[in-house]
DNA sequence: TTGTAGGCGTTATCAC
DNA sequence: GTGATAACGCCTACAA
């Protein structure tokens, strides 16, 4: 043993001798086990604290079989969006005393399936992940890994196992809808290059049929940096947009991060917002309730797709509930908040 | 074994199996151990591939003695700061075939300990934590636990290891003399209650120790809603910002949020900034350079933190280094930017 | 280059 | 109530 390898001297056996009990005793006494007398627990507990005794969770999980692991994956936490899912779902899975294994995918598919396989070796007992396509091997190592699936934020057409989230398409739809009723017709849609394997896809494909079922044109797109957008990048589009078209009378982008920026720019630029150009975000960030003028958006709660997942792992991983009668879906409600940088409907 | 432990079934006794080999050649063979033929090394890897078999890391831990873990507490993820750092660290650490736990303690120091418990039962190799006060037990914890400790942002006095971090303390020093320097004598400076143990209560005193040194008071001093300050409550403090003194010509806020939020409020209120009233955050959001005006700040680089906390790990944990002459104390540079929501020297 | 024996720290199981 | 024994799945150490 000439590794490194330290770790925490203080083993149960240390606990037991210093006891004068076995192991197995010690064991029971620190997982309140009932059948053990108070006298004992007292006397061992006592002595866990004197020692700092941690037990070892590893050798615990390997007898037991349980690792009292979540795995939860996200494309980014310098996301806001993501970061309050995982906040939300941190804190109501830890009510039960599992624990998030976390990582990031840097929206990459290839990065996502290296990353399922080392998560996948902790043994997680659940695993939530982004859809956002996933490769054929990640797909099949979920599968063979015989834990509960659960896909989030957007809907997949062929869900692995469970599903929560709401549809990007749809939101979008929705919103674009509501921008026509503003009396727009030029509109934009602003959005990430290489978007295909984001939400941002789904985004642009409602905006599109919305645009289309009101026989309007949907040819102005606009793709500029990559996920995910950022004030800058936005600030950018905002200065250049005549550049792009010189007919826009709105722009719809795929987060509020680029449409502060194309607010900022705009303002900048003395183009007024609403009247000559509306602005509309998704994600409703704090920033744009702020922003002058407040900017329209797409609400979405992202801690609430967290609690969502968190609870359906917590009652499925239950041994006294019957998973068999959980739904696939879980939907998550989306509204639209119209504020002051789209104008009143005409 | 009648647990529910379903785990991936397939284990290396199966390849070994399927393979026609005992379970150490398939061992090796896994880790490039060099010391198999290529013949059966290819041979093996086909079945492992095919069979989908995904090694139990638990179990390899438990004889090796390294976890692969580094613990990361951070207070909160829906903070850019944390979540940026958090980013930066992980990408750091997973080249190294590392993997992160991170935690977050909602900036309380009940919970930091329970966190602090939990991890440790996974036998983090090091573990990287904010430091904004510890309980004893906490710090026993710590002590006993025989890894790295690496304690971030801030600068504690007495370290129990390491140290990755600026001082709040002398950037919000460098800032409060900024403002001075710059003509603003009536410096209200805003932050959370109950700060005493954030970095906050050190912005505090920096703001305090240079209005003193200028021979100015330090009693404007507003304080309102809980860590971390939001838009919304630099909005509110904006919008009441004469209730509180009605004399205060320059607002110097905790972070960007709420400096955000002020300025926002005191544009609505048709307050002008800089000129009647100086505005200054300290984080560098991104929100911040694109407000308007643009907002003064402390820039600070989360990811640095992160970085450098990732590559001390690295090479603490690299036996062929020599831990001995690593420094135990790491200061990460931080700069002022001066930009339009505060007034030109005169 | 490959295999055998034994142990990592904990818990399930069955005796006492 | 408590203890002895045998796993859990992998790796170290040594042998062949």
């Amino acid at each position: 043993m000439s590794q490194r390898g330290k770790s925490n001297p203080v083993t149960m056996e240390d606990v037991a001798r210093a006891a004068g009990v076995s192991r197995m005793t010690v064991s029971r006494a620190m997982r309140a086990d009932g059948s053990v007398s108070q006298n004992t627990r007292d006397r061992i507990l006592k002595i866990v604290s004197k020692m700092n005794y941690v037990p070892d969770q590893m050798a615990g999980s390997l007898s037991t079989k349980r690792s009292g692991f979540v795995a939860t994956l996200v494309p980014s936490l310098n996301n806001v969006h993501y970061a309050k899912m995982v906040q939300a779902l941190t804190e109501t899975i830890e009510t039960t005393g599992l624990q998030i294994l976390l990582g990031h995918t840097d929206y990459s598919m290839a990065r996502e399936e290296q990353l399922v396989e080392s998560t996948l070796k902790r043994r997680p007992e659940a695993i939530a992940l982004p859809f956002d396509g996933h490769t054929d091997r990640t797909i099949n190592l979920l599968k063979q890994a015989q834990i509960p699936v659960i896909e989030l934020w957007d809907t997949p057409a062929k869900p692995i196992g469970y599903t929560v989230g709401f549809s990007n398409e749809h939101a979008s739809f929705l919103m674009t809808e509501k921008l026509i009723e503003l009396g727009y017709k030029n509109i934009a849609f602003v959005c990430e290059t290489n978007d295909e394997w984001t939400r941002g896809a789904a985004r642009r494909t409602g905006f599109k049929n919305a645009m289309e079922a009101a026989g309007l044109s949907a040819h102005r797109m606009i793709r500029f940096g990559t996920p995910p957008m950022s004030i800058k990048d936005g600030h950018h589009i905002g200065q250049n947009l005549d550049q792009y078209y010189d007919d826009i009378d709105c722009v719809f982008c795929v987060s509020d991060s680029p449409a502060f920026g194309v607010l900022t720019a705009l303002n900048e630029k003395g183009v007024k917002v609403p009247s000559d150009v509306g602005v509309a975000g998704f994600g409703n960030f704090e920033v744009s309730r702020y922003a002058m003028p407040s900017i329209t958006t797409v609400k979405v709660d992202p801690a609430e797709v967290g609690r969502v997942a968190a609870e359906l792992v917590i009652r499925l991983l239950d041994d006294k509930q019957d998973q068999s009668k959980e739904p696939k879906k879980y939907q998550i409600d989306i509204s639209l908040s119209i504020r002051d940088s789209t104008r009143l409907v005409k």
